[in-house]
RNA sequence: GGGCCCGUAGCUCAGCCAGGAUAGAGCGCCGGCCUCCUAAGCCGGUGGUCGGGGGUUCAAAUCCCCCCGGGCCCGCCA
């Protein structure tokens, strides 16, 4: 079926008559050209040959009436015409029909034909959030963007697994310890979701250590009289006091606890203190107190991801990569390494002269003349930085998975870092995974009139974004089918709203900033998780009808002429005939928005023919009926397959 | 100052890498359609100097250069 595409139809025409020419084209090339046409009248697709008519020297009529001549020996092609450099093609319906709903009826033969032929062992790493807040929108982006990734992936057969990165050796995490061994309890209050708990410690002792670092900074600027600077400060310290009061009257005896245990201490030293013991396992209290911490913020992420449909194969502690010794191999290596040098006192790795081989700076991406600055290994203190220890978990991943190939879902504002930990992974000796990692960037997802940050506690968390979208779904549910039971109701209406909510997320490219409304994600309209969910459930509805009335799909029966005798049906066929094409296409050029955009497209198609009123059931024709159902079979077979791929499970009624 | 990304209809976005046939969706707005397999649906209408200016080309939203606007990066943060 994938050759049957119109594509690989029109590519191996033209490269057919290419050849009888006496020249080669790329047919991949003819392939990312062909369209449909716009016009009914042309035909259904067709492809523009001047390009290569320049190639083989003949004249793009020339060229396109020959292809024309291979096309129409496929039985496949009804007819086709050469409209000056187009060359353009209708389909044998009947043929087309045919073949797709064979190929519908054994489901399992059916996915084979996208796999590849060799399959690739890729580790997907997503998510991968700091434990010390609850996810929030832009963390559901890269989730969304990660696990469909994945099952792209995987649909195309390759060996996939996907992990999380707990990032539990940076300041953050320590300074959220610190907060918790100052509370002295870790327990969150009854009813309170263990990361949200966390977040708010977190929040709070950041925003009290910042509040004394600034007044101190104040005394030292009135000193010395700089004015100016003074201002700017106090400034800085009414904006830091209005968020800590927002967060003490979420829990002033929290707030009030930590404060004033912190009295008299000097904070930077003690979480430093805190990071320093737990890098190099000093004490086992502070080894277990980080842990629990980071690990109640973990469970509230798994109670949250699993509402989108989002689980890991495999959960990688930073700490214990770092405990392991690899980290420390790393350094050894970059110390006895030529590209190793001292910048600004601390041991670093400068790519300058690595930099200067052509053909990795072309196999990188990377214009002549780019800079990258040296990547400073380690702190004065001797604690290692955040990219350092990339670098050995970057080895890590490859190592303990066999992988060929690497994927970071990583926030596009890491893009330097990312880099300078392939050049360091390239330049101490692992080329081949230096090459091989590679970085999934994403832009920021804002929300309307919020600004973030969760340092203060200002964020709106995925948990209510998701309930909200529930309690959105779950009114209109009540709407639109009131008599349903109720337990089934709140099924619906949480597999409506989380399913929304990440199908919004992966339809824009990764590439652009995207601005996030509920509203229009739960729009429940075209172009939206419901408008698809719905049009599965008019298809499962159709069949579960007919099979009421025992009429079941009489596969040996099936009258293939009905394809052809209305435009409806047979723009669905058509329709249908491209899924396993575009599949294809969203995994190779890794864009989930074009199954996206593929199912609206066959969603449309398929209402539009239901609402002409050419009923399947109400078909008194066997041949014709048996047609019809299987094309119906057909909607949502394919539907199903995309929202499993979207990581959306599809839902026979709502 | 240097670098990367984005700019397409009132709004949210496809199309740009791989240049070609009157630039596509959805929302919004206006007007229709439930005795008939689910109306979370369907039909019709409305709406665009493709940020601006140059260039390359028979042909530019798409390629090149300059400029403007927005975001991000250039930390002994992650």
């Amino acid at each position: 079926m994938l050759e049957a595409s119109p594509y690989r139809l029109l590519a191996r025409g033209v490269s057919r008559a290419a050849r009888a020419l006496g020249a080669a084209v790329d047919e991949r090339l003819v392939e990312f050209l062909v369209s449909e046409t716009p016009r009914e009248d042309l035909g259904d697709f067709g492809v523009n040959v001047a390009r290569f008519a320049r190639q083989v020297r003949v004249s793009p009529q020339k060229l396109a009436e020959l292809a024309v001549e291979e096309l129409l020996k496929n039985p496949l092609v009804s007819s086709a015409t050469a409209a000056g450099p187009f060359v353009n093609f209708s389909y044998n319906t009947r043929l087309a029909a045919k073949l797709l709903i064979r190929e519908m009826r054994d489901w399992g033969q059916f996915q084979d034909m996208y796999k590849v032929d060799r399959p690739l062992r890729i580790v997907v790493e997503h998510t991968s959030a700091n434990p010390v807040h609850p996810l929030h929108i832009g963390h559901a982006r890269n989730a969304s963007l990660g696990d469909t990734l994945a099952r792209l992936l995987k649909a195309r057969g390759h060996i996939v697994q996907t992990r999380f990165y707990i990032n539990d050796l940076g300041r953050q995490v320590a300074v959220a310890a610190y907060g918790f061994k100052l509370l002295g309890r870790l327990d969150p209050p009854p009813g309170v979701k263990k990361d949200r708990w966390v977040g708010l410690v977190y929040a709070i002792t950041h925003t009290v250590m910042d509040i004394r670092l600034l007044k101190e900074k104040l005394e030292k600027l009135k000193e010395e009289g700089r004015d100016e600077e003074y201002r700017e400060a106090l400034r800085k310290l009414d904006e830091l006091v209005a968020d800590a009061a927002t967060l003490r009257e979420q829990a002033p005896e929290v707030f009030d606890a930590i404060a004033e245990a912190m009295e008299g201490r000097d904070p930077e030293r003690d979480v430093s203190e805190i990071m320093r013991s737990y890098e190099y396992r000093l004490d086992e209290e502070t080894v277990r107190l980080v842990r629990s911490v980071v690990g109640m913020c973990l469970e509230g992420f798994r109670e949250t991801l699993s509402r989108m449909g989002i689980e890991f194969d495999v959960w990688d502690w930073e700490s214990s990569l770092a405990w392991s010794g690899l980290v420390s191999k790393v350094l050894e290596a970059a110390r006895s390494s030529p590209y190793a040098t001292v910048h600004k006192g601390a041991l670093a790795l400068d790519f300058k002269r690595l930099l200067e081989d052509e053909e990795l700076r072309k196999q990188l991406g990377l214009p002549e003349g780019y800079e990258v600055p040296p990547m400073i290994l380690v702190r004065s203190d001797g604690t290692t930085l955040y990219t350092t220890r990339d670098v050995a978990y970057s080895i890590y991943k490859f190592k303990e998975s066999g992988a060929d190939r690497v994927y970071n879902v990583i926030a596009a504002e890491q893009r330097l870092e990312q880099l300078q930990v392939r050049l360091a992974l390239i330049a101490l000796g692992w080329r081949r995974e230096g090459l091989n990692q590679l970085h999934y960037a994403y832009e920021m997802v804002n929300l309307p009139g919020q600004k973030m940050s969760g340092r203060r506690g200002r964020y709106i968390t995925l948990d209510e974004l998701l309930d909200r979208a529930v309690s959105l779904a779950r009114s209109v549910v009540e709407e639109k089918s009131p008599h349903l039971p109720e337990e089934e109701k709140r099924r619906i209406a949480e597999a409506v709203g989380t399913a929304a909510v990440r199908y919004a997320l992966v339809s824009v490219s990764a590439s652009k900033p995207m601005t996030f409304s509920l509203e229009e994600a739960l729009s429940f309209e075209r172009n939206s998780a419901p408008y698809i969910m719905y049009t599965y459930a008019r298809a499962a509805n159709i069949l579960e009808r007919a099979s009421e009335r025992g009429i079941t799909i009489d596969w040996e029966k099936i009258d293939y002429s009905a394809a052809d005798e209305n435009k409806l049906r047979r723009k669905l066929v058509l329709k249908l005939l491209l899924y396993p094409y575009t599949l294809v296409k969203a995994v190779d050029e890794l864009k989930p928005e074009l199954l996206v955009s593929y199912l609206n497209g066959l969603a449309d198609a398929f209402n539009e023919w239901y609402a002409s009123g050419d009923s399947a059931i109400g078909e008194p024709d066997p041949g014709k009926r048996n047609f019809k159902l299987a094309m119906v079979h057909s909607v949502k077979t394919v539907t199903a397959s995309a929202l499993e791929i979207l990581g959306i499970k599809p839902i026979a009624r709502m």
